[in-house]
RNA sequence: GCAGGGAUGGCGAAAUGGCAAACGCAGCUGGUUUAGAACCAGUACUCUGAGAGUUCGAAUCUCUCUCCCUGUACCA
């Protein structure tokens, strides 16, 4: 019998789907394990061999805890919102849920054929209305949820209007906005309604105000923080610029501290903890107020407010710097320093976010003309604008310390600013000294002769005394921006009336996305909603309704009809994908989120594997929609996934060939004018390419006894060497070339070699455009590629297909290839060459159950040999499962399959747990050799092999002896032989004697069992 | 700059204080066989990035240096 793996791989996928055989109770008896993945966003492009690593090493572990008993929950969905299918829209007026129901499609089938346990019946898509139904469901909780400081926690928006109405806000110790005005009950409940809404507004925990956003005109939509990258858009690379919108936001920043507490609770891999607690970048110091020095008394005092992490060096202030966007500018700048600071402000608003922070050399400012008092000391101190202090960071301004801090130093450097020393024993001529640990302050009046920490808690305290300054933590994790003007997302569940923005009760959700004929934003500017007719609330009926019946005025006056504006934004990527782990546990529930049953059952993600890139994105702000849910008592767990693991990413090995370009160059070198389409194109190696110098400053390369072999070589191939020196314009040209090195796909070269196949090259599109070509051969006639690797990226041509993978050698051949790649967590390069190592040893596997006739199968008793080879397989494959190294379980089984075929085993005894340490890793050919043992029932929940330490016991042992350190040969001694016989058995060993030769041991070591080792 | 990870045969890797290179790919030799392949048996190479220390013993622990990768960055 063959080993037919398409055959068997497609029977069993189909039987596991009919049969339903992963399918997850929500009641079971069984203890409870969570295994989730990351959920893919579907694109057009489909999965490559990179995608489903993370996926098989989850479905080893979800497989291997059936196998132990437990009752597994292993969903998938689709994260199917998103700008690709969108901009695709745009672009051809496809709808975009046409285009995502097409590539799930892809992706599905993709994913059956590897052979995954996933409970399909579980599925969710974020794009679907019965599952955003309940992420707009959250966003209204969040709406009426306000943050209490006191008790730490969210609380239900109606505790705060209720001790609004009774004493005020006075005592309401909450999160809120910075320009929360303070009321007494009698205010409060003499406002108007629309005054009471925008006080509310500023408590609630997703809120609606003008913030500075990060708006990308190419995408026509702003982003948050995490995804602008250097500057510029994550997706696309378009450049990003601050602007003032209405726009919602998630007041995430009420949970930085407990979003930092909860990493040490969590097993997440440390570099993600890094960044996200660098994300949220917790700075202990001091809130500091200085005041402006009025000169006249006409003109106001103005506080400045400053944030500073070292209040101990409050003596060393030199000057104040104040970013040049900070609102105070305008009023204090003097006349006299007016052109300055406006010339100032005007240069750094035309330089770009990117530009800023790309050039950090530059020292730039301009002096206001104003001064601040110095708290203590009472002199003037100049108040300078620089663009070194962001306007987005604290307070956007800063007390500058040019003794302590490199920038203020270098600040002050530049502007001739006095650089005061307030630290004993220190030389600060040359830089800034920083370091707290040495720390000991001098010229500082009160804090004299102290160190850091001392002095801190001094100036604090002397600070709060004067009323100007107090003890402040400070988080670098800004708010959330929650609305994207785009069309393909979740819309709010919200309307306006009079401008104030109202939630849809939630028995009328979900709010459905509205068609449009254009994805564009309207002409007016508003967001592709904009576009749709039929996008307006009507109160009265509870519908969505036709524009033309909103209210003429807007408000709520008497006689006009109830229907209002819906909101034309939507919801961000990661709204869906913040409460997905949670829904997976009753997805189909229509009357809540989830059961109280299911919630309390699955509690919470036992193991969660996904890429590290979501690290600041979907990660955090998951974990703070999770603490929210979990204050208001929806979940019982306030973190939502105990493990984590990064999966590494499967890079690719694009192919490169170094093209030459000929043309002619100008005799000053300012001009190359390139004859591509008239001369041959020419193909050199990497090598060669090398050796070729570009003139520095100029265009075209250099003629030198290095680059002279491929002068020759291109010369060599231009049949007319006159027609390169030519004249164009009155100037003359010679001979040059461009050198231009070009990624080509793979499938291109000679089976899995770096040879270029040139006929397959010169037959398919690339270069068509070029058809005379040349090439530099090696001396066997080949052109060798350039191999890198990098990232598997279409657009580098280097992507491996699992298709093909699956169709040539099968599923589980895959699964294990992948595995075998090296640990789960690395990344590492692939290379479909070496799948055949794991395929055969498949084959291997099945040729111990069967031959040519059938199966060989005995019932014979177990050799010894045969149940040693057996559980040493299951103590390593069991421990390798648990300490997720999955590499080291495909060489145990290999190794296992080796052995047992040379002891010639046939019996059931022992092929029948392997197959069942098997079925995780390679599950289809371990059903079908389970149903070949005559079982009826899926392998799926057998219970996996028990490790008896007994058959490993060994009668000796084969002791290496070592001389200082150095194995020199070994003996066989009997493995229960006392330290004091073995070290007898060694010494009385004629080659003991000889090595020593005559020389009488210092000290001789024996740990029995492992080694001796003799010292002399 | 800062943070984290890493460096072991030609390649992917294993060994986390005790026989370095298991397992697989590629290579070589032989067998069997072929349209192509597949299969079986056997086999070489290399000595843990560099240096120092701790230890009876170091790829493994400590320190210094070099290089690479990933993330992040005017964060006051």
């Amino acid at each position: 019998m063959q080993y037919n793996f398409n055959e068997i791989e497609k029977k069993w996928q189909d039987y596991w789907a009919k049969n339903q055989t992963f399918r997850a109770e929500n009641n079971s008896e069984k203890e409870k394990f969570y295994v989730l993945d990351m959920f893919p966003y579907p694109s057009g492009a489909g999965l490559h061999v990179g995608h489903p690593l993370g996926y098989i090493a989850s479905d080893i572990y979800a497989r291997y805890k059936r196998h132990k008993g437990f009752n597994v929950l292993h969903p998938q969905g689709y994260d199917s919102f998103g700008l690709p299918a969108e901009q695709y829209a745009i672009q051809t007026g496809q709808h975009p849920a046409i285009t995502t129901a097409e590539n799930i499609k892809t992706y599905r089938r993709q994913l059956d054929q590897i052979g995954f346990s996933f409970d399909w019946s579980r599925e969710v898509r974020t794009s679907d209305p019965k599952y955003y139904k309940w992420t707009q469901w959250v966003f209204i909780q969040l709406f009426n949820s306000w943050y209490n400081k006191d008790s730490d926690k969210a609380e239900d928006i109606e505790t705060l209007v209720a001790t609004f109405s009774s004493d005020g806000n006075a005592n309401v110790n909450a999160v809120c906005d910075e320009d929360t005005p303070e009321f007494s009950a009698v205010e409060w409940n003499g406002f108007s309604s629309k005054e009471q809404q925008e006080i509310l507004l500023k408590y609630r925990l997703t809120y609606l105000a003008d913030t500075e956003v990060n708006w990308c005109p190419a995408l026509g939509t702003v982003l948050a923080n995490d995804e602008i990258v250097n500057g510029v858009s994550e997706r696309g690379g378009h450049p990003v610029i601050r602007k003032k919108m209405t726009q919602w936001s998630m007041r995430i920043s009420a949970y930085a501290q407990r979003l930092l507490d909860g990493l040490n609770t969590i097993d997440w891999p440390q570099p993600l903890k890094d960044s996200q607690t660098n994300w949220i970048g917790r700075s202990q110091g001091a809130s500091v107020t200085f005041y402006t020095v009025t000169s006249s008394g006409v003109e106001n005092k103005h506080a400045i407010e400053v944030f500073t992490t070292r209040p101990d060096t409050i003596f060393g202030v030199s000057f104040m710097t104040l970013a040049p966007e900070h609102e105070l500018v305008a009023k204090i700048t003097t006349p006299e320093q007016k052109a300055e600071v406006d010339a100032y402000i005007e240069a750094t608003a035309k330089r770009s976010e990117r530009d800023r922070m790309a050039d950090v050399k530059t020292i730039s400012g301009a002096f206001t003309g104003a001064y601040a008092e110095h708290p203590f000391s009472k002199k003037p101190i100049p108040i300078w604008i620089g663009d070194y202090v962001l306007a987005g960071y604290g307070t956007g301004a800063v007390m500058s310390v040019p003794c302590g801090d490199q920038r203020d130093w270098d600040f002050a450097k530049h502007f001739d600013i006095p650089i005061p020393n307030i630290f004993e024993g220190v030389d600060i001529s040359e830089e800034a000294f920083a370091d707290k640990e040495k720390t000991v302050i001098a010229n500082s009046d009160f804090l004299d002769g102290l160190p850091y920490k001392k002095a801190v808690k001094t100036a604090i305290y002397e600070l709060e005394k004067l009323g100007q300054g107090k003890g402040k933590i400070n988080y670098r994790l800004r708010d959330a921006v929650f609305s994207r003007q785009r069309y393909w997302g979740e819309p709010f569940p919200v309307y306006y009336v009079d401008g104030m923005p109202q939630m849809i009760a939630a028995e009328h959700l979900p709010i459905v996305l509205p068609e449009v004929e254009k994805y564009l934003p309207t002409e007016t500017g508003e967001p592709p909603l904009g576009n749709a007719t039929v996008w307006a609330w009507d109160t009265k009926t509870n519908q969505i309704v036709s524009n033309e019946f909103i209210s003429p005025s807007g408000g709520d006056q008497e006689g006009e009809n109830g229907v209002y504006p819906l909101e034309l934004n939507t919801m961000p990527g990661w709204a869906g994908s913040s409460q997905y782990f949670n829904r997976y546990m009753d997805p189909h529930n229509d009357e809540a989120i989830f059961s109280k049953e299911a919630i309390d059952y699955w509690q919470d993600v036992d193991l969660y594997i996904g890429g590290s890139e979501h690290a600041t994105g979907h990660l955090l702000y998951a974990r703070f929609w999770q603490k929210f849910m979990f204050d208001r008592g929806y979940v019982p767990k306030d973190e939502f996934a105990k493990k984590l693991i990064n999966q590494g990413m499967i890079t690719g090995t694009s192919a490169f060939v170094y093209w030459v370009v000929p043309g002619g160059l100008s005799e000053d070198a300012e001009t190359f004018i390139g004859k591509g389409h008239l001369m041959p194109s020419m193909f050199i190696t990497k090598e060669a390419y090398e050796l070729v110098e570009y003139i520095p400053g100029k265009l075209g390369v250099l003629e030198n006894d290095k680059s002279k072999g491929v002068f020759k070589f291109v010369k060599s191939h231009i049949k007319n060497l006159d027609d390169f020196y030519f004249e164009e314009g009155g100037e003359k040209f010679s001979l040059n070339f461009k050198l231009l090195p070009r990624r080509l796909p793979t499938n291109l070269l000679k089976g899995v070699s770096d040879n270029l196949d040139i006929e397959k090259f010169e037959k398919s599109d690339f270069f068509k455009d070029y058809p005379d070509k040349k090439y530099l051969l090696n001396n066997k006639s080949e052109y060798l590629t350039h191999r890198e690797i990098e990232k598997m990226s279409k657009s580098k041509y280097n992507v491996v297909n699992p298709d093909d993978i699956v169709k040539e050698y099968g599923a589980d051949s895959l699964r294990l290839y992948e595995m075998f790649l090296g640990p789960l967590e690395q990344s590492k390069p692939w290379n479909t060459a070496g799948i055949t190592g794991v395929h055969s040893f498949l084959k291997k596997l099945w040729k111990l159950y069967f031959n040519e006739n059938g199966s060989k199968i005995t019932d014979a008793e177990a050799s010894a040999e045969n149940l040693k080879t057996l559980h040493k397989t299951i103590k390593k494959v069991e421990e390798d499962i648990e300490n997720f190294s999955f590499n080291t379980s495909v060489s145990t089984f290999m190794i296992c399959v080796n052995e047992l075929t040379a002891q010639k085993c046939t019996c059931k005894a022992i092929l029948e747990p392997l197959a069942i340490l098997v079925s995780p890793y390679a599950p289809h050919i371990a059903e079908e050799l389970w149903e070949k043992l005559g079982h009826s029932e899926s392998i799926s929940t057998a219970p996996f092999p028990t490790f008896e330490p007994k058959y490993l016991v060994e009668s000796s042992k084969e002791y290496p002896i070592s001389f200082n350190g150095k194995m020199r040969f070994k003996m066989e001694l009997p493995a229960d032989m006392s330290k004091e016989d073995i070290e007898a058995a060694v010494m009385a060993h004629e080659k003991t004697q000889q090595q020593l030769a005559g020389r009488t041991p210092k000290k001789v070591i024996v740990v029995p069992g492992k080694i001796v080792n003799i010292v002399g």
